[in-house]
DNA sequence: GTCTATAGATTGATAGAC
DNA sequence: GTCTATCAATCTATAGAC
């Protein structure tokens, strides 16, 4: 997987089994394409997020669970969110797009800035400060764990790198 | 500033004020050019960690430092840390310049995990978990913490990530 | 909705004059 | 060491047949 720069109509085309012009047909320019894929990532993530609330009542199982989401993404480092895989590339991308990864990073720091705030009160996870600045370093943390494993091409950086956070959780 | 798919010799000949063929004379492959881009990045950022540890004696003075230095650079969102701009695009690397990546990543870790084992010593820091494991955290943190920044086109992303990791230092 | 064919621009890279 | 000119390949995108 590539950035926003590092696919291209033809690499999509031979991976789907379609000529070029039938994706032309569904996307008629590549941003159209990468905020459609941005969008449905968003809201697959969005799902993911209210499944994890609903199957786990302490905060501490919660956090867990989205530690876990972004391991198995990685899928031995070949994977990364897509929030990653894009931002570098910023200066590529159109408004549209810019705005799906803006609503992305906020929904999830809001999920988790709730997984905290509730994690002061249940004491499943030790040493809780400020419950929103904590979530944005636990969203910073984890797209750097992605990161570094990808940069590596290996799926332990990622876990040495979430290891103190995962002590954490009671 | 876009990650290596991003960029082409027509930009940078264009940045530079020469043509395109000048250019390869210097550098004849793109992977050539990456490589000695990186190298160089990574020798004057092992400088200035060099130069951080002789002017300041605490770990948290060191680690205060050091934060400032990803936030400096960040320049209001526009410019990252070379390692988070190339790694999303890491199938497009070749191997020296993937190797650069590795050794970057793993002198930043060394560095950082002295400053920790020094922060449990003379108490500068609170709270240090294990030090290698606590580098490899900070370093995620800032890679991601950049990415945030850049992606919403905000410096303050970048600061709010890494607020609980500043509340750390005495 | 998928195809062939093609357009126009840009890519990394090379040849050879100065 | 920089230049003009050019290469083949690839890029996003479009036109039009089926």
């Amino acid at each position: 997987m590539h950035g926003y720069d590092g696919f291209s109509y033809a690499d999509l085309a031979q991976e789907v089994g379609i000529r070029k012009a039938s994706i032309h047909h569904h996307f008629p320019t590549k941003a159209s394409l990468a905020e459609a894929l941005l969008e449905r990532y968003r809201r697959r993530f969005a799902a993911t997020l209210d499944s994890i609330a609903t199957r786990h009542a302490t905060a501490g199982k919660r956090l867990r669970a989205y530690l876990k989401t972004y391991r198995d993404a990685l899928a031995g480092g070949e994977m990364v969110c897509l929030c990653v895989a894009f931002s570098p590339g910023r200066d590529s991308l159109s408004d549209p797009v810019l705005d799906e990864l803006k609503i992305f990073e906020e929904q999830s720091i809001a999920w988790l800035t709730e997984v905290f705030e509730l994690g002061r009160t249940d004491g499943s996870i030790s040493s809780v400060a400020a419950p929103q600045a904590e979530a944005a370093a636990c969203l910073a943390l984890l797209e750097g764990a992605q990161l570094l494993a990808r940069a590596g091409k290996n799926v332990s950086r990622f876990d040495a790198a979430v290891a103190v956070m995962k002590s954490r959780i009671q």
